[in-house]
DNA sequence: TTTTTTGCAAAACCTTTGCAGTTGG
DNA sequence: CCAACTGCAAAGGTTTTGCAAAAAA
């Protein structure tokens, strides 16, 4: 789980598709990376690499946690997978080509709220023009507070 | 080193002022105290516990590890000090109330820019307008490209 | 068959907790 | 004196690493 680096996002729609993507990069389809695949594409939030390796708490097949972290890693240099850290606890993981999202913590009451990238194009125009970064809110979220918290 | 709920900055100007706070929320000035305190007042960055408990490398008293740690804590609930999250690493302290400033960490070359907060008045604007957060950069930075990094 | 990947155990890393002993006020 | 605080040791939570065994191609 590395920080700088930044891999090129690699969408696949469906289980098919990053099987396509996992044989391309020479990679074996094992057990553990479709249990992997198939708990990411099962839920539509970001999640913990021992959610995985539990199958979404007993939904799914159950894999070992290190092959869930090791397959994470490698689904992430490949660039199908991506994780996100809200708050202190553990990263979270997701299919890199969903839907951009980008998240929100509110540091009062911890509620984490996901828009689309998109919402926030005048934020990053602001950031660029002002520090010429080129930000992106889906690694570390925007913090601060909610509009119900900062209203008291 | 909790994400939600916040502590009201407490601004102090030097080691008197974070004396006279001590003293004013009923606490003692141990040494270990004493020792993060002067820590914190001799670097111009954020830096980790064990850099706090290491004497800043050997410059400045050395001091236990967990009492670094819980004084840290307990500065920081008074407002005193503040935490923030760069990369993975281990979190890194600051006065609060120095020159409030944020963070801007490029994904690529993993270099670290603080900037006045200030100057991200119109992103913050944008912000609250499309999503009705007030955000802040100072526990979690931003996170993207750099101008250099961005150009290619 | 060969190379990748697994599964387990163990370590690494950062942070917190328990507790008997020390100390500041 | 006595509550607040320390220092050590130990545990907790998350992630990584080592390595012999298993399995994909």
């Amino acid at each position: 789980m590395t920080t700088a680096r930044r891999h090129p996002t690699l969408a696949v729609r469906d289980i098919d598709g990053a099987v396509e993507a996992v044989r391309e990069a020479g990679g074996r389809l094992t057990r553990p990376r479709r249990a992997v695949l198939e708990a990411l594409f099962a839920t539509d939030e970001p999640v913990s690499a021992e959610q995985i390796a539990a199958g979404l708490d007993g939904r799914l097949t159950p894999t070992d946690l290190t092959s869930a972290y090791r397959n994470l890693e490698w689904l992430e240099d490949l660039g199908v997978v991506r994780h996100v850290h809200v708050g202190h606890g553990p990263g979270l993981y997701a299919l890199a080509g969903e839907r951009a999202r980008e998240y929100l913590v509110c540091e009062r009451c911890a509620r984490v709220t996901a828009i689309d990238a998109a919402e926030l194009a005048r934020a990053r125009a602001a950031i660029r023009t002002t520090t010429g970064f080129e930000a992106h809110f889906d690694h570390f979220p925007i913090h601060g507070l909610c509009a119900a918290c900062a209203a008291r």
